[in-house]
DNA sequence: TCACTTGCCGAAACCGGTTTCGGAAAATAC
DNA sequence: GTATTTTCCGAAACCGGTTTCGGCAAGTGA
């Protein structure tokens, strides 16, 4: 009466393993092991514990298999706040890739904030020592990324959204915006552009390298002769995007044609566009890549190489995972390719001699 | 020379509580209980404890304290993706301010995403279950919002980030939108707008229906009748926003002024009005709530209401981790206020009297 | 001086799982 | 029919902390 009375103010009590066992007539060693598909148990039992756990609500606790195992079954994610926006726009796809992912598994993913460098630092310090997580997913790679060498040196698994220069030991999922440049340039050339110009990131992020490699191959391959003065990094705002196509359009020849390695940047674009009194897609025409939703509602929608970072996340959190179980690291890479949405703003130079028909016909 | 090799092998060994004990020459009890400022614990000996183990470089496994104290110190979030995409721009800020929060309690947080109730309902259960987390965050607070019910039913600590109707037991943090919309049509109605439409979210959210009632206080403040043709709602996107304007635009008597639950179906009333060529600031204003980014792009700029995300995440956690500590979940609710930013889409009505420079010696 | 607190720490139980080890029963080999 | 595996499960240690309990030594009061 007295233990209905404490349990009743308890609440419901949580079905244990032992519990499970009592059940049974097992011990719990036994049902532990029938539950983990150890091999000394069997079928028949292993099937009898399955039912009764899901008969009674069996879940172990996770913190309490972690104490053996070492385990938590969760990945984490620090995700940068204080760069430009322009990736804002992926991060309920992105987390939402990891998060099916990783709930596929059972597993689960812990995401914290950092504003500077040391901060990130601090805080996968903290994760890693608390033991929150079992590894990381490090977003925005850096060409010589000062994060891969310190969580070698930890001996914590992680993965990189992006290449890296030193590969050793390194897993990562990427999108080829290389070959994305190299198709914009094509693309641009293809409708008769001959001047095209780039407006590149942040030239520490080693995408902004690979892109770039992506625009001169581009260029060689239409046999176009590349000029120094049409190509700029930096830009990966919509403030900075227009200042650098202001820049290019001031020039004494301008360019017809931009590729941006980030829409964002392209964006920034129409408004430098508008304000020379140039018309996007007549006068100028422009590719991004990223694929923001924004460039649906700019007029006219903005040409992008769309990632899909839903997907990105999904194959992040399913490779690192991989890796945590045993998998080697230097297995786990995968690239995916960015799908090219044609839209209006990009058309045949307005001094070329092709017209719309001749384009139409292509 | 065995051992060495072992260690050596094994990398970095993890610094325990027992290791500390040890190199004092004190007990694990006596370490912990230092560590975690029990009274029975002299001053002199908490210190030397306190700086050994930062010497040492010790932190205890979250998940071996939880397995004596059924706390994990992490927070859940389970974010809907299905919904429309107006509140993704706030997600990278929301989930700054959370993370902010509990980090500085040394907290984590968990976060899940899911695309339908049934999904949500399945991870929150996955993620009590299995005890990943103490307690949850419930962002789109729905006007009767079955959450509510089941995590009181499950004993989960919960906050809410909007208000709801069955207030017993409840914590949260909201921003008071309805005050907005009050000053919104305040205003408006200041400004000489007379027939002012109001177009409203998803019924189904709390907010709709605060936000609705503030709408409604506006009018009443200022002497106008409410005109129930003014008056939709369900937009919460662009596209939805711009039909509801064209909707509005066509009545015979048309409003010269819109107040917009939600900044994104503010920004459709721009498609629509090119569209009808009316010009937005001048034959129709328009105010919206949010504070999106975006509606710093639009031209005119948009004015709206803006919440500050950030600051919602933080008090959110805050509030919520003090619920677990024991606090009373009644006492722990919390309101902001929506900033208002005057920029270009507010003008006195282009068939009013006044004109520019009344507007300016206003 | 002796009884009684008080301050402070050690010993040990405990949390809820996992994993190792050993042994009984059943199956197989000879 | 006995010896030897094999199969399958129980017993107990273990993971790394926290918390309860008890007791020693020093301090206090009469």
């Amino acid at each position: 009466m007295v233990d209905q009375e404490i349990s009743a103010s308890r609440g419901i009590e949580r079905v244990k393993i032992s519990d499970v066992a009592v059940a049974l007539s097992l011990t719990k060693s036994t049902v532990s092991r029938a539950l983990n598909g150890y091999p000394d148990i069997s079928e028949s039992t292993r099937l009898k514990v399955r039912n009764e756990a899901r008969r009674m609500g069996y879940v172990p606790l996770s913190h309490a298999q972690a104490i053996k195992t070492g385990r938590v079954r969760s990945l984490g994610i620090v995700w940068r706040v204080d760069s430009h926006d322009g990736h804002r726009a992926f991060l309920s796809d992105f987390l939402d890739g990891v998060s099916r992912a990783v709930s596929a598994e059972d597993w689960s993913l812990t995401v914290s904030t950092a504003d500077s460098d040391i901060a990130e630092r601090t805080t996968l310090s903290r994760l890693l020592k608390e033991r929150k997580v079992d590894g990381f997913i490090l977003p925005r790679t850096l060409a010589d990324d000062p994060r891969v060498e310190w969580l070698r040196k930890e001996e914590a698994p992680f993965i990189l959204y992006g290449r890296v220069a030193s590969e050793r030991n390194c897993s990562w999922f990427d999108f080829r915006g290389e070959d994305a440049m190299r198709k914009a340039v094509a693309r641009l050339a293809e409708l008769g552009h001959e001047r095209i110009g780039f407006v590149n990131g942040d030239l520490r992020f080693n995408y902004a390298l690979l892109r770039r490699d992506g625009y001169f191959r581009g260029l060689a391959d239409a046999g176009i002769d590349p000029d120094p003065d049409l190509v700029l990094d930096g830009a990966m705002t919509r403030e900075s995007g227009e200042t650098a196509t202001r820049k290019l359009l001031e020039l004494e020849s301008p360019p017809t044609g931009i590729v941006f390695a980030q829409d964002m940047a392209a964006l920034g674009a129409y408004r430098a566009a508008e304000d020379s009194g140039v018309s996007i897609g007549r006068e100028l025409s422009v590719i991004g890549y990223d694929g923001v939703p924004e460039g649906a509602w700019a007029s006219p929608k903005l040409s992008t190489f769309a990632v899909d970072s839903r997907w990105a996340g999904q194959r992040l959190a399913a490779l690192l995972i991989d890796q945590i179980r045993g998998g080697n690291p230097e297995d786990l890479r995968e690239t995916g390719e960015a799908r090219f949405l044609s839209r209006g703003s990009d058309r045949p130079p307005a001094t070329s001699g092709r017209n719309l028909a001749d384009f139409i016909n292509l």
